[in-house]
DNA sequence: ACGTCATGTCAAAAATTCTTTACACCGCGG
DNA sequence: CCGCGGTGTAAAGAATTTTTGACATGACGT
């Protein structure tokens, strides 16, 4: 049952913008693998709420500016 | 592994101000069963993102809304 | 007293997220 | 040419989230 998640991200932009961190070096920071990191990118699931909290305040930013709901 | 996350959630307090909605109505409501609602009020863990937006959007409000980062 | 609704707990199973490991491709510097 | 960093894919298993079902309690109305 695992689609894909109605759920936009914008964390390789955020990669790029910030010194073009690594996907291995953002999974290190926030306490993921790098296996996470591709597939929250590629939107394959929707990530928990911790690990998506962790994202954004790495970034230094809201939870919203990461993640986008679809249909809204 | 599962401790707390650092996540506080306000669902109970909207459940509330929104006319009483009773936490099987609002886990009906976003498509989850009474007791991940129950767990989710309680913090025993950390929701999927798509969870967490689907309760804040049925509230009208954002993420940050609803769900607090412990630490900010 | 009785029934019902709302909340809560417990436990086990199902589904999903995350990890580990391994291999492949590309662009670039030496 | 060769090595290396960065990205991508795949699959098995561990860990976590979510479901199912059962039972308990207090509040409330009849």
């Amino acid at each position: 049952m695992s689609k894909r998640p109605p759920i936009t991200n914008r964390v390789k932009e955020l990669r790029e913008a910030n010194g073009g961190l690594s996907q291995a070096a953002l999974g290190e920071a926030v306490g993921v693998t790098r296996q996470t990191i591709i597939a929250i990118e590629q939107g394959r699931y929707s990530p928990s709420l911790e690990t998506s909290f962790r994202i954004a305040r790495l970034f230094g930013v809201g939870l919203e500016d990461v993640f986008g709901w679809e249909g809204d």
